[in-house]
DNA sequence: CCTACCGATCGGTAGG
DNA sequence: CCTACCGATCGGTAGG
């Protein structure tokens, strides 16, 4: 049974985790102390390293407990519909409710690009395969309604739907008032779907 | 007319702001030292301090002067065609030939999100802010044949097209080998344009 | 533009 | 899990 030195232990680790990935996504990795960790998780430096043997260790930590596929792929997973337009937009819907409009969605994939050359990546996609895979399964059944694409350029570009809708939300964000520049997700999901091409230019009978 | 002195510390500069360049993409910003970029750029920390006052003034050097609008915008802006298809195809294979299939591309402006949150990005929305209004009073030229999309999920999700693009080309060459995942970029445009579903499902005559 | 240096802060550890 | 500390490295500067 877990005697109550092991259930203290847990809690600074998940006050660390917590603290840490607060503090990443603010500033980034190399910009965060360990130090600042300590504090915010009202810890000395010893303290923290009683729990994790480096500073590294709580970067895989923080990017493989708290990365968004955790919530957003078991959410996908749900998607239902008949057809392809329904089964897309029930599936972009619940990316969208797992996800929220934060855009700092994309903050620990960037963090890994940048500061770790991408390092933890195949640790992050063999954790996620499973269900990438069982997923695409699922929209793979309903392909007759779909025109000739490739697999791959299909799964990529939906991925990339919310990375396109996120990231231009980001610079949408930047240039504030200007705006103008507002659009929704499902606005995004529609071109997927239909295009922005008129299906046939009709012409105007005289 | 300019003398010695001034033509040798320009070229210093250059070499700053190129070995700069280089060191924040490989390793971030703030991984990178004073010291690294002194040595890349064959200077002491002294000789740096002559043309820099601090390093973040060598970070927005670097943003402004080596961000890939400086090639991609131009390039957009000569994008022609008759039909929107034509001015779409044309502006997406300016863009790619502009930016390369380099997956470094999208870096500075990680770097700036994660790093500076962004501090610097109005300054680089309103160099090119002249540019963008152009090349999209273009397009809008050629309204006529587009579906009823709004102007912002329009500007956004052509943008959006070359973010997904890339940054799932950055996944898919983390699990390299596994492979599958290679798609073109042509084939995200034709996404763009025509969407992923069936035009009308041809009804199978008896 | 270099030499030589400053104070501050970093990641990490010993000992309890 | 804290106190107290280590060597190393950081951004930046004075003086020439």
């Amino acid at each position: 049974m877990p005697n109550k030195h092991a259930q203290k232990s847990e809690a600074s680790r998940a006050r660390i985790v917590d603290a840490a990935h607060d503090l990443f996504l603010a500033q980034g990795y190399h910009a965060t102390s360990m130090r600042q960790i300590a504090a915010q998780a009202e810890l000395t430096t010893g303290g923290v390293y009683a729990q994790f043997p480096a500073k590294q260790e709580i970067w895989v930590a923080v990017f493989l407990e708290r990365h968004p596929y955790l919530t957003v792929l078991p959410e996908l997973a749900k998607a239902r519909g008949e057809t392809v337009e329904e089964f897309i937009g029930d599936a972009a819907r619940r990316m969208l409710q797992g996800l929220g409009e934060d855009v700092d969605l994309m903050k620990l994939m960037f963090i890994e690009v940048i500061e770790f050359q991408g390092r933890h990546m195949e640790l992050l996609f063999s954790r996620m395969a499973p269900n990438v895979v069982a997923i695409f399964g699922q929209l793979m059944q309903r392909r007759g309604s779909l025109r000739h694409v490739s697999p791959a350029a299909l799964a990529r570009s939906f991925f990339g739907l919310f990375f396109s809708y996120y990231i231009t939300q980001i610079f949408a964000a930047s240039v504030a008032d200007q705006s103008g520049l507002s659009a929704t997700l499902d606005e995004f999901v529609d071109i997927y779907l239909h295009g922005i091409l008129a299906p046939t230019p009709p012409p105007e009978a005289a």
